[in-house]
DNA sequence: ATAGAGTCCGAACGATCGGTCGCTATAGTC
DNA sequence: GACTATAGCGACCGATCGTTCGGACTCTAT
């Protein structure tokens, strides 16, 4: 029936998985990915599907890298230019909010559902996603310190507290879409994202680009 | 074996049911509840479990009618005697945050972990979600505006904005604390509240008792 | 004493889960 | 053209899923 793929289709076939698992993931959960309806989707047998990861937890390690560049790809990238300090944290937060708004993955972050549903449990899966999260958290605070050092944000700023702040904000616009598919929170957001970075709040009043 | 249970004794068994299920779909999911090891856990069978409700959907909303109370009592009830408008306001999120701090649910905030559960499905526990999600942000938002109405917070505050940014906050304490075991998240958390409540950040640096 | 309602059990159901095994057909290597 | 590596298939495994059913049992009401 199938014809057999060749070496250098293999990898596309490869591809196509991860591909397809992210989308479903996003949507049904890490967990909820199931070899067989995966399989069945993209027109495999389980076997020919499974031959190419070994385990479903190889799969979902995958599945997590490729989500991981999928979002330096939407959020890290279109900012990476950006001169580093306030304004690139303005970038960054703003192809954030658009990685959101546009559902980049139609069920929402996936980091985010996947924290949920993993973080009651063990195992390399929620080990991978702490190092991401770290990871990404150490990058956006960099910023915040470069931004400090250029006097671009109050000299008392706690980096790990506006990090904190910025990924709540995230978090809570991603729940209102999904949840409530309230398209007004990402307004909410962008709003709550100028109240952080911007002048209109600092202690001592004074613009940040003194 | 196990002796037949008196009518009296059922609702208590029902109560037990409940009781686990909440901590056990807290920790695993509202999916990974399966009847199957509920009723191991409790020294039932599975259709003397089942019994109780007719399906596992009826559990999965019963679990979250009863995660509901347990939020009221955590969260609104030690607050509900504050005064009206900011006060309140401040005592919900000193209540809120040590809800989540104590982890009155052993795996988060049941609401939010189901919510990135379900909020790529249908069917009637996102319904039931997105319910008590509205109730929640419509009493929030109503102390918001009382507090407007008093002076407590600028003419100006968007109660929606507020409650958006309150939530985030939340959740980025959950998130904290789930995935990271961060406890240095929960003074974040206070002074993210702080930061949103308090006069230090007005536009027009009034303090908020005028 | 007796009938009925309700609680719970044990066994079984079809479905689906992740995973294994042996096989075929092809691509690349020599 | 023979050899090796591997992509993919089909059949199958044991486990577990939610659910159903009949019956044993306890209580309450009559």
């Amino acid at each position: 029936m199938s014809p057999r793929r060749s070496a250098a289709e293999a990898r596309s076939t490869r591809e196509r998985i991860i591909r397809r698992s992210v989308d479903v993931a996003s949507l049904e959960g890490l967990e909820g990915l199931t070899i067989g309806r995966l399989a069945e989707d993209l027109g495999l047998s389980k076997s020919g599907l499974l031959g190419h990861f070994g385990s479903k937890e190889v799969l979902q390690l995958a599945t997590l890298e490729r989500a991981s560049v999928i979002f330096n790809n939407e959020v890290w990238a279109p900012a990476a230019d950006a001169r580093p300090g306030l304004d690139r944290l303005h970038a960054v937060c703003a192809a954030w909010i658009s990685y959101l708004e546009r559902g980049v993955f139609p069920g929402g972050c996936l980091f985010v559902s996947s924290t949920f549903e993993y973080d009651g449990r063990g195992g390399p899966v929620r080990a991978l996603l702490r190092r991401q999260f770290a990871v990404w958290r150490r990058r956006l605070a960099a910023d915040v310190r470069t931004a400090v050092r250029r006097g671009e944000l109050p000299a008392g700023s706690d980096p790990e507290q506006l990090v904190f702040e910025l990924s709540g904000v995230m978090m809570s616009l991603n729940h209102a879409l999904q949840l409530h598919g309230d398209s007004a929170a990402v307004v909410r957001a962008r709003r709550a994202v100028h109240r952080l970075l911007d002048a209109a709040c600092r202690p001592d009043g004074r613009p940040p680009s003194a």
